[in-house]
DNA sequence: TTTAATCTACGAAAACTTTCGTATATATTT
DNA sequence: AAATATATACGAAAGTTTTCGTAGATTAAA
């Protein structure tokens, strides 16, 4: 069973996150030199950080030699979700209506997404009758 | 010329400017009186935070004898569109398409507000061809 | 094998936000 | 008018998160 107190991961942490679902595992050094493109972070900021991210079980690690590469232990979608779930309340007062027209009309979405986005839609109104 | 450092209010910044936008002009006790509906908080603690949200020129206020009512100073669709901005790159690495679906996936739209959201669909690709 | 580079662990400073106590002034009530 | 209630202003404590310096261990290079 997973903790239920790890669902809401500091910005840092979240940044962190993000790295290593992309490309996990990877060292602290890997991920700073990640974070470093976009800007400027100590090494031993991104490893204290990942540290506390390991006390929390937001991440594992594995020994390699004497070094440690690390590994996400929080699933994607579901910090996602929690994340959405609290901006949602937040910041547009619960109104997923609200959000996701602000969201469709300010960013772009391929000709795809947009039937995806549609075929869900009429699914959801098949359902909800 | 609207400043453009001032849209990223806190927590509780964020939870007062929502309760001004709903029934603006409010007092201090006003706003204290309606976050304790949820939670505890002082009212030096409401007041303190609406001070330097006056410095910030998030709000605004006037006299009325000798206390002060407030108004808020930034709009709820701009505030509203700067946190998606940051909360779309940062939990979603950007893609739209994906908040969307989990969005429309996981909590209630009307069939007004499905429709509606599949006309500005329909509107988009129309203009993308 | 000494030097230089790289790693972990850790403590504590720095930065940011929230909370609250207290002083002071002004109304309101008795 | 004295006592009570309610305001603002303000400083500082408390809480949280981020940043960094330093010590000590280990590996790689000269």
């Amino acid at each position: 069973m997973t903790e239920q107190k790890e669902n809401k991961p500091t910005k840092s942490e979240l940044e962190i996150l993000q790295v290593l679902w992309k490309e996990e595992p990877l060292s602290v050094r890997d991920v700073n030199d990640i974070l470093n493109k976009d800007r400027k972070v100590g090494y031993t900021t991104t490893l204290k950080i990942m540290q506390l991210m390991y006390e929390k079980s937001l991440l594992t690690r594995k020994n390699q030699g004497k070094k440690h590469i690390y590994f996400t232990n929080v699933n994607e979608q579901d910090i996602q979700k929690n994340m959405l779930d609290k901006f949602l309340n937040r910041t547009f007062n619960g109104s997923a209506y609200t959000l996701v027209m602000e969201a469709l009309g300010n960013y772009r979405a391929s000709k795809e997404e947009l039937e995806a986005i549609k075929q869900l839609i009429e699914k959801i109104e098949g359902g909800q009758k």
